[in-house]
DNA sequence: GAGCTTTTCTTCACTCATTGCAAATTTACA
DNA sequence: TGTAAATTTGCAATGAGTGAAGAAAAGCTC
């Protein structure tokens, strides 16, 4: 007798959302630093205390459903498709990401843009969004070094990830900082993708001849200060 | 007459380095969590409230020379060497940057390797560093810009910064997760930036051929949700 | 050195996030 | 219907961070 969930579990789910709206919303109103976690029980009518057992922190509620998109994320590159090139999967996830983040059914979905601007716009959250790409980042690399032990290890991995990332993140966080329309967004994730595809070279700063590069142990760390 | 900084000055940039000196030695020995401000301003002999004449938050002493640190780099970058390419006066910066870390004369500089753990392993303080970092990226991608505003413009130059600094980000990061020994993050670091200079098509993982880029605005946000 | 001004430090009182605990409620189930 | 398990709640504390007002220290002027 499958009976689904019962009673107890739907309505812990709905309190959970009912927590998320009234947050975001009232974020959204009154400003993150100025919504208490009190309000937001009110609003979602449960006690102070209860707000606690469904999310750990105020935080937390703006990023709840952030370990299932890294899960996902995770699980795609295990599975991934035969003959398929590295670089060619992470834009396959990166698209995945964005779809999940803008065309998702689930009424939630809808909060995205509210929640967008909170994390770019308040200091605490930003950070958090920070490391919660950062730890994406790097369990894509070890994930991607597990699909591809052969062809990649795991520091070529990671630089290959952060490279393609970090190109990403920056060009359109600069984008958008300059005050570019959303449209424009597009044409700058392909230039940036291209660009950290083609090599830094690419960008007609002229080749840098290998000499540049710091070979072993250089000019840096003269003391082996590094250590512990 | 000029006497010098007077006994206020003196006494004040004593305070502040009893508290760097206070906090980072008690963070090391109880841990950040367990460690009060109170305890903190009590060891170096004031009182709780002007701690946080000091420093915005418990957080803050931590990062204590962060933006000294950026603007450093950003004044280096206004008056790069004639002729440099974009690519060698970041990795110079990268090496200034790396020197500042560790061979500074300063006493304080002994607390680098306590304060480079105490931010790997503290949440809230890695979170922190990685917006700290984020904005360097940041105004760095802008001021290359403004330094080879003939070559490059805004969106290349974040491209640029955020693949390069992405790349020895991850990678490092990796290998020492990895629980690879410090010194081989020389040569992780060298790996990371020849993989973000080459392009990631050099990773032996096969030429993207351009069809994999996306092209304007393909079938990503087909609702055009981005905005807004 | 006395007296006055400007800073800095302290104390006190408060708001808010977060946590441990024990009692009160609610749901599941026999 | 009654009991066990899961949830929720109220209450008390701890600790970060802030505003306001007065005490203490430092800088200056004569």
């Amino acid at each position: 007798m499958v009976d689904g969930p019962g009673l107890r579990e739907r309505k812990k789910l709905r309190t959970r959302r009912a927590l998320i709206e009234a947050a975001l919303h009232l974020f959204e109103e009154k400003g993150y630093e100025e919504t208490t976690v009190a309000e937001i029980a009110a609003a979602a009518d449960i006690s102070t205390r209860t707000f606690f057992s469904y999310f750990a922190s105020k935080e937390d509620v703006v990023f709840f459903d952030g370990q299932a998109r890294v899960d996902e994320i995770i699980d795609m590159i295990a599975h991934r498709r035969a003959g398929e090139t590295v670089v060619e999967l992470l834009l396959r996830v990166g698209e995945l990401s964005m779809a999940r983040t803008f065309a998702g059914t689930d009424h939630l979905m809808e909060l995205t843009p509210v929640r967008t601007r909170l994390i770019m716009s308040v200091p605490v959250l930003q950070a958090r969004g920070l490391r919660l790409l950062f730890d994406t980042q790097l369990r894509l690399a070890e994930a991607l070094h597990r699909a591809y032990s052969e062809e990649i290890d795991l520091v070529e991995a990671a630089a290959v990830v952060g490279a393609l990332a970090g190109a990403v993140k920056l060009a359109t966080m600069a984008c958008l900082n300059r005050g570019d329309p959303p449209e424009q967004i597009w044409e700058t994730v392909r230039r940036a993708i291209e660009i950290a595809v083609r090599g830094l070279q690419s960008v007609g700063v002229g080749p840098a001849d290998p000499g540049v590069l710091p070979s072993g142990r250089g000019r840096l760390d003269p003391a082996g200060e590094l250590s512990r």
